[in-house]
DNA sequence: CACAATTAAATTGTGCACAATTGAATGTTG
DNA sequence: CAACATTCAATTGTGCACAATTTAATTGTG
């Protein structure tokens, strides 16, 4: 096994980073055509899914924190695809809001999945059966980040 | 299907960038206490792996390019771990080798791969059957990227 | 040999990703 | 209700990741 030395081709964490870095490279010249980045395309589709969320709720839905989040907002802002204004019953959270352009930006959008689909080469199921084995393991790495923060 | 919607939780993709990043937070703790990154960590590995090559062969191994490359070797030479010299027969290459520290490390790194395998709750044989699914998808994705540069 | 094309690394600029800190608003407890 | 604790977003600082450009060395061609 890993005696003596670590093979970076065994490592299932170097297969994950690269492929993450693949398929980002492949939404790339698609989403460029969206003026967006990946992770601003994540955000709208959250925010597609259900609109008036806070940044903490986008956060949590993306395993990312506010110091990932807020200035990624504040590009959407600049772009004119979302509005942030502070909740008015709790004025420490700032809602996420879809304006018309961000609205209608979907429609442009929902041409990408059926050509990344394509582009893996995998049927639905071997998504499905990969996509769950996938998400399991982040759960199980995420709840031991949590229980090992000073080990 | 996704007619209508883009759904997060049926994209493969987020799967793998989520899973991604919970990879990283959950190496953070083992690597902080040799005083790496994850990139930095890769970067040794191809190195004790086979020493003195050339970034561009680095950046092949691990599919990033100079950009990537360059400031993160600078700063394990700045730790002393690594040595960077012009190749003489083509001074175009600049050739990265493990100083005495750099080869030391690998020891103390021997640990972290069976801790990072327990923490994953998976068997060898699932290990290497995700693994060799993911690469398979990596190249499929890294050719066609290749053949649409401009589409 | 001169000169254009290519290659390698470094540089510049933008955008994540996250730890740590800050500051304001809200909750909790005596 | 006053002091303390918690929560939320924003900010600061470090380190990737990559496109585009720059600089220098090498290769290819006439």
């Amino acid at each position: 096994m890993s005696a003596g030395t670590i093979k970076l081709d065994s490592m299932l964490c170097f297969a994950i980073y690269a492929t993450g870095h693949a398929f980002t490279r492949f939404y790339k010249p698609r989403l460029d055509a969206l003026g967006l980045t990946y992770p601003q395309y994540l955000v709208l589709i959250v925010l597609w899914e259900r609109d008036d969320i806070t940044v903490n709720a986008l956060g949590n839905r993306l395993f990312l924190d506010s110091g990932t989040i807020t200035p990624l907002i504040k590009r959407l802002e600049a772009r004119g695809l979302v509005s942030r204004k502070r909740d008015e019953d709790d004025e420490r959270q700032v809602r996420i809001r879809l304006t018309p352009e961000g609205r209608a930006l979907q429609d442009k959008a929902l041409a990408v999945p059926l050509t990344i689909a394509r582009g893996t080469g995998l049927t639905r199921e071997d998504v499905d059966r990969l996509r769950a084995e996938l998400l399991t393991l982040r759960d199980r790495l995420d709840s031991q980040a949590e229980g090992s923060k000073s080990g």
